[in-house]
DNA sequence: ATTGTTGCAAAAGCTTTGCACCAGC
DNA sequence: GCTGGTGCAAAGCTTTTGCAACAAT
């Protein structure tokens, strides 16, 4: 759980690391909501204010990975290898799915388009395994 | 530009018709004070409330799509062929494409997670072809 | 006449900011 | 000691809500 703070010109606080390791243990991004709610489980006091910087540094430097799924406010999960979610309109379950999009989606957006693809979101919505039952 | 509100159980109003119309003739997804100042363009005063409700009810009735790309806020656009995004990191522009993410994609996900999908929504960010050059 | 729609004003939810104080390096 | 991080309180922005008046069917 070693971000190497010092080589992005970070310092290294309590609060940070929590943050890092709360979302690392998390099975699914979380708001900033959740994230207050682990944080006060380990007895941490961190300002909302303290946790929205943290994350928006940690975004910046790609620590972390920000996504919305139409609920009008961000998600938060470790920057880790490429992949996307699965979100249950039912339960509300978020999980990771880790799936392909070849590189031929990026040549064929530049082919029709022009357009330089450095990166994209794609989220599905749908019923999950639970739910259907 | 006639939307069948009659069965929707909706009324037409002038409110209504201006946001269908505006939102059919714009060339990308429009946030709500995009819209707010197409209406004033049209010299028509609308509350922000009045806005969002009517929002909130194409989006109920399919009539709209809502979609979000890392602004922390809303667009809408006209509820039309499925298609997908690409937002410019550099001037804002958005663009639609319409590349097919095949039902293979569907299967693979509930193959592997049990997962049913029902929709997904699919951005691309990156530079584009103005911004290139 | 009935029912849905709007305006107004207030509030709610998420996120940011200014500033003084404090901690990591 | 310097630089950056934090807490606190206030504010900013987007979105929602209650209620009375109004308009569409």
């Amino acid at each position: 759980m070693n971000t190497d703070y010092s080589k992005q010109g970070l310092k290294q606080t309590e609060a940070r690391s929590a943050v890092v390791m709360i979302l690392g243990n998390s099975n699914g991004p979380l708001d900033v909501a959740g994230i207050k709610e682990e944080l006060e489980k380990l007895d941490l006091k961190v300002d909302q204010a303290t946790v929205y910087r943290i994350l928006n540094t940690f975004h910046e430097k790609g620590i972390v990975k920000r996504i919305e799924i139409g609920e009008g406010k961000y998600r938060y999960e470790i920057e880790k290898e490429h992949h996307h979610h699965l979100v249950c309109t039912n339960c509300g379950k978020i999980e990771d799915i880790e799936i392909d999009l070849s590189d031929d989606f990026d040549r064929e957006v530049f082919k029709k388009k022009g357009f330089r693809v450095e990166s994209h979101s794609l989220e599905f919505f749908g019923v999950c395994e639970l739910c259907q039952k």
